[in-house]
DNA sequence: GTTTATGCAAAGGCTTTGCATTTCA
DNA sequence: TGAAATGCAAAGCCTTTGCATAAAC
């Protein structure tokens, strides 16, 4: 999918979203969507704040916070907490389901994808029936970059 | 195993680390060990806290939070951050591998058991060459309490 | 014209840090 | 005795809250 024609379509679904919650649809809520949307990766409240503060749109970190909830809400996107207290988010609209790999050493946080965690989410869905929303599957460990180091000194 | 010596070998185990890591062996690490190993289920700090108040044992929470970065390092605890800025903590030696189901209406935390995950682990270590050292898998819902509830209203 | 959202600054909660005191080795 | 750990309080960081102002409906 085109970048023009995602941005099209995620400012669709909130729009929607905002309409059927009766939420108003202000001109931060879409700045901010499409912020989020015009980068990949992951972000946390301060980068996006930078980020926006950088190009012409200011908006509160308080709305930043309250939008993002929104945002959580319709699923347009993902909240994860790695390490630390800080929330790290990403823009999970038309985005292919993936896990995350931490390295203890550097930080550094990599995606892999698994079919099988559709088949444990189904699982616990039946047997313990839970209404499954959604998942974070989290491998903390050593990245083979940070390894190499290791065995070097 | 019984409690009595779960408690010597975990006891056993931590002395070790202290030992194979320069630390030294004071009593305030092993009582807020012994304190971990006595309950069972989550806690976070504040808890921990309040426990070893109650009982004869105070100490500082700074000391807390100290310790349980050595019981983190030698695989003693987990942490887990299922939702907010708190972290969670657990025992972890001899009890068995398990994931969490976490209800997003009431915030109840359940357990389950999939070996699939396993499979993940090993998959994500031969690809990606990484050196997993632990995982925390997070399935976010509504149980099925809150579920009924919800249909009763 | 109401009601809701924004922005700012203050408050809050959890965690880390600095430093004097104590304790282990 | 010397180095490391403890305890306390202060500082830090991220997040939430309160309230006046502005904007959507």
């Amino acid at each position: 999918m085109m970048v023009a024609e995602q941005q099209a379509s995620v400012q669709r679904i909130f729009s929607e979203y905002l309409e059927q919650h009766g939420h108003r649809k202000t001109p931060e809520r879409f700045a901010i969507l499409t912020e989020v949307y015009a980068h990949e990766g992951h972000f946390d409240i301060e980068r996006l704040y930078g980020r926006m503060k950088l190009k012409k749109y200011r908006v509160s970190r308080a709305t930043l916070y309250n939008t993002m909830e929104l945002l959580l809400d319709c699923d347009l996107v993902r909240r994860h907490r790695f390490t630390g207290t800080q929330a790290q988010f990403e823009k999970s609209h038309a985005y292919r389901q993936h896990d995350h790999l931490i390295c203890t050493v550097c930080g550094d946080v990599a995606e892999f994808c698994d079919p099988r965690i559709q088949q444990i989410r189904n699982t616990a869905s039946e047997v313990m029936g839970f209404d499954v929303r959604y998942h974070t599957l989290q491998i903390h460990g050593t990245c083979r970059t940070c390894q190499a180091k290791r065995q070097a000194s």
